[in-house]
DNA sequence: ACTTGGCACTCAGGACGGGGGAGTGCCAGG
DNA sequence: CCTGGCACTCCCCCGTCCTGAGTGCCAAGT
């Protein structure tokens, strides 16, 4: 059914319309690549092709166009990634290496990844619940306020106020310190919520109502409220692709966290670079859009993940290769620091 | 030279223009508002605010457009600030108080105003120089590096990992931290940069070098590095207003936080709503963009800044007003915290 | 069973060419 | 100083034509 050459000439429609973004004709493309076959054979070729659904002519008498199908099996099959060059991979190092703390690095990537690839980048912060607990700081604000700052091992620091039921003594905070940082530093936050169950024992009683309302706030902000924040950059790249009209939805389904949390988190294997073509993405507004994405992490486990996003029209191998590039050194930044 | 009728017809223009995107000519003029004179008469009027220069025809037998100097004497002395509803008062309110911390405050605000506007909103994190410390952690993460925590009274945190030149103990860790809080805890920040120059003589002198890196990186931090950050929202806005070609220089321009940062900055009156209309911006991309800006802070004096920008085309008063109502709002909440 | 050249066919897109219409400037009269 | 009338100017829309790239199909060649 689909021979050496017919996946040839899918391969060849794939590069030549993502570089000229034209319907490319079965002229052009005897010319352009070394086939050495007649134009009339890559006709046939390409009518099967059609007919398996890999690629489209917008209209009559026009060139053909792939498919998010014809992708799909273009990135499964009949492209690699493509490797980065060591001076490529040196730039990366020495772009990210300058930052020096988490929202810098965070802010370099995005921009590193978006320069690359000429795409929209999207990154998502390094997720709590794989980290762990390095230090628990409690300041009074007010009267009955209390403001709880949490500093996790990858760099993080979360902040979060409370309300207390009733006024608290400021040895009754220290004391509170003291148990907090006793009974947490380096738990995993994933264990965090069994070990604060245990805690109110360890107060004195007259304080447990106001030590309830802060561990209800640590957990609520650790365990429920998986608020990861996802930063996006290079929207402006987005002109460049022709999105006609789509353009309004696109931007706005980049400004929807949430939305952009979906379509991070989606992905099965973790370390793998992964691709969201067109059609695949459940996200109404984004459907002529592909995702390039991997995990990335301090050492073997991912804490978050980052990638690009562009037409579907894209460069796939240079976008895997940049993000797997990148992927891979911004782990390392993090597990140093 | 500029009698009242003349000023009403440039009004009636700048709202036409803004409604409908269309240049407006003699004859749609008289009938829309009730000028009770005739088209030609208007004919006249218009030919003496295109020699003056406040608007343009885009060729001839077309209507007519605002200039930017046309816009300029509107906002100054033709429209006044759209004042906004109690109904959407209240709204704005209840929007912006279910924040749960600064980030919270500061994302919400910029969606309101995008929302509000129906333009990208532009806000900027409170300034750290005007606020007060409120208390300063400082954790060892590793054997010669510390992660220094700054929390200040708008409720802000600020944190940086400090590499030390040598070993600390822990309990020189302590007796640091009890200097820093006792000696800088309610100091302006303003302040801060003086007030460490004191503080080695008041460090046992083995533990000079560490203390002297720890304070130089807050000096650094607070004072030197002025890096206020800015955050952007409701660019999918831009897309409605037809910038040609040029979407894609004010996407551009939108990622440059520098260039946002000097936008905001340069305004006058802290307190007022300025209006920077078209070329009156120097940046490159954005001159045929307007900005609306206010500043916004705790009680009286401003904090920091926001507003919106779109096109010059834009709903000044509404624009106005809004942004107006929300500094007003933001500053009560952040007071309120 | 493929491949190839030939041939007729299709259609998007650019060039050309009128109207139609909205708008203007000017002028003479109120 | 305002007004109606009038001639004029272009933009824009619409229909037409034409060209060129590209296709599908077929019959002949390997």
């Amino acid at each position: 059914m689909l021979d050496d050459r017919k996946l040839a000439v899918l391969r060849a429609i794939v590069e030549d319309y993502v570089s000229t973004n034209e319907p490319v004709g079965s002229k052009s493309l005897v010319d352009r690549h070394n086939l050495d076959v007649s134009p009339a054979t890559i006709r046939n070729d390409m009518a099967v092709l059609e007919e398996l659904g890999y690629i489209v002519q917008p209209h009559t008498s026009a060139g053909r166009v792939p498919t998010d199908l014809g992708y799909r099996l273009f990135v499964d099959r009949l492209s690699g990634v493509r490797p980065f060059s060591p001076a490529e991979r040196r730039a990366i190092e020495t772009f990210l290496a300058g930052a020096y703390d988490l929202d810098d690095v965070v802010m370099r990537t995005v921009r590193l990844l978006a320069q690359l690839t000429r795409q929209v980048a999207v990154v998502q912060y390094p997720s709590l619940t794989r980290s762990a607990i390095r230090h628990i700081e409690i300041v009074p604000l007010a009267d009955r306020r209390l403001l709880l700052v949490l500093i996790t091992d990858t760099g993080r620091v979360e902040q979060r106020t409370v309300d207390l039921p009733g006024q608290i003594a400021d040895d009754a905070i220290t004391q509170l310190r003291a148990v907090l940082n006793a009974c947490l530093d380096g738990r995993k936050l994933a264990d965090v919520a069994s070990a604060v169950a245990e805690l109110p024992e360890r107060v004195s009683p007259p304080d447990r109502p106001n030590a309830a309302a802060v561990f209800s706030v640590i957990v609520e902000t650790l365990v429920e409220r998986n608020d990861e924040r996802v930063v996006v950059g290079g929207a402006a790249n987005l002109t460049a692709a022709d999105f006609s009209r789509g353009l309004h939805e696109v931007l706005e389904a980049l400004e929807e966290q949430v939305v952009l949390m979906r379509l991070l988190g989606e992905s099965g294997d973790q370390a793998a670079v992964t691709v969201r073509i067109g059609s695949e993405n459940e996200v109404h507004g984004l459907r002529s859009t592909s995702m390039v994405t991997t995990g990335y992490g301090a050492g073997e486990q991912a804490l978050a993940r980052l990638g690009v996003l562009g037409p579907t029209r894209m460069d796939y191998p240079t976008a895997m290769g940049a993000v797997r590039a990148v992927a891979r050194y911004v782990g390392q930044i993090l597990a140093e620091s």
